[in-house]
DNA sequence: TCCCAGGCGGTAG
DNA sequence: CTACCGCATGGG
């Protein structure tokens, strides 16, 4: 069992972090704590006051060196903040409401195949299947009297058939799993140097080549794994959001991708992927208790 | 029963 | 280039 302790943290909030749907394996304790699994560590993660709490079983890499990666503790938020809460009030409100949020530098391949999986999809299920695949063809860790599986390797992931796929759940994307672990395993796209490319463009073009990789699925990929923090990908919540608040379309479907990808580049300062974060929070949480 | 869920790939115009 | 459709599956 290993522990590290930060004081004094704002933001950083739980709940903001784990359900604002960047992220797919954290799950809530009854304390109000979360456990979930990086790479190859079992975390829990706890908060009391301004002081966060992570406790857990590292294999063999450094327990704090993977927090401070992780949740990419080196970057201030309230730089962010203060920036996007002068551009206007709708931010200045949704930020006030998911003050605690944090954008996760996730593992690329993970991130890969989970924002594979979301296409035309639903969290709970997605959650639901990426479990699967982990008990499946990840490594068991013992934690805490619980059984907790790493995410696999493109290695055993590809001991996977298509018809294995199909009976995990993945449905339609079964092909798209096996065919983009493929590409990744021998190569055809190499993940490292998708990390060290400096141009975001680049970045994405590579990530398109990925069988079920489309627009969507790469500039979340971007978002959540490769700090990416002007990209701007757009679902139905946000195109619902921005509809809402900027643009007042009649009809939401009709509100095209450009006019969203242009307006959110004028408005958020280069920023728009975490803005993006507080907006899809708060309209989603509020759509809930509403 | 029908509809929808953090889209994508394929095809047609 | 844009517009549409089919796609597996489970929950409401």
């Amino acid at each position: 069992m290993e522990n590290y302790i930060l004081t004094n943290q704002e933001s950083f909030n739980l709940e903001h972090i784990f359900e604002c749907g960047q992220c797919f394996r954290w799950n809530k304790e009854e304390d109000g704590s979360y456990t979930g699994v990086i790479n190859n560590s079992v975390i829990n993660v706890k908060k009391e006051d301004t002081t966060i709490i992570f406790t857990g079983k590292s294999n063999g890499v450094s327990f704090e060196h993977t927090i401070k990666e992780y949740f990419d503790l080196a970057t201030d938020y309230r730089e962010y903040k203060n920036k996007l809460s002068a551009v206007d009030e709708y931010l200045k409100e949704s930020i006030a409401f998911g003050e605690g949020i944090r954008i996760l530098k996730q593992d690329l391949w993970e991130c890969i195949i989970s924002f594979i999986i979301s296409a035309n999809n639903n969290i709970p299920r997605i959650k639901k299947i990426i479990e699967k695949l982990s008990l499946n063809y990840g490594e068991k860790i013992e934690f805490n009297g619980k059984t907790y599986y790493t995410f696999p390797t493109p290695e055993s992931l590809s001991n996977a058939t298509v018809e294995d796929l199909r009976n995990l759940g993945l449905g339609f994307r079964d092909k798209r799993i096996y065919n983009t672990t493929k590409m990744i395993l021998e190569k055809q796209v190499d993940l490292n140097k998708i990390k060290n490319m400096k141009h975001t463009d680049e970045m994405r073009e590579e990530l398109l080549k990925l069988d079920g990789v489309g627009p969507k699925v790469a500039d979340c990929i971007l978002l959540f794994s490769l700090k990416r923090e002007d990209v701007f990908p757009i679902d139905v919540w946000v195109r619902r959001v921005m509809n809402d608040l900027y643009i007042h379309n009649e009809d939401e479907e009709k509100v095209n991708k450009k006019q969203l990808q242009k307006l959110a580049e004028e408005k958020f300062l280069g920023l728009s992927g975490i803005a993006q974060q507080y907006l899809f929070y708060w309209k989603r949480e509020k759509g809930k208790s509403a």
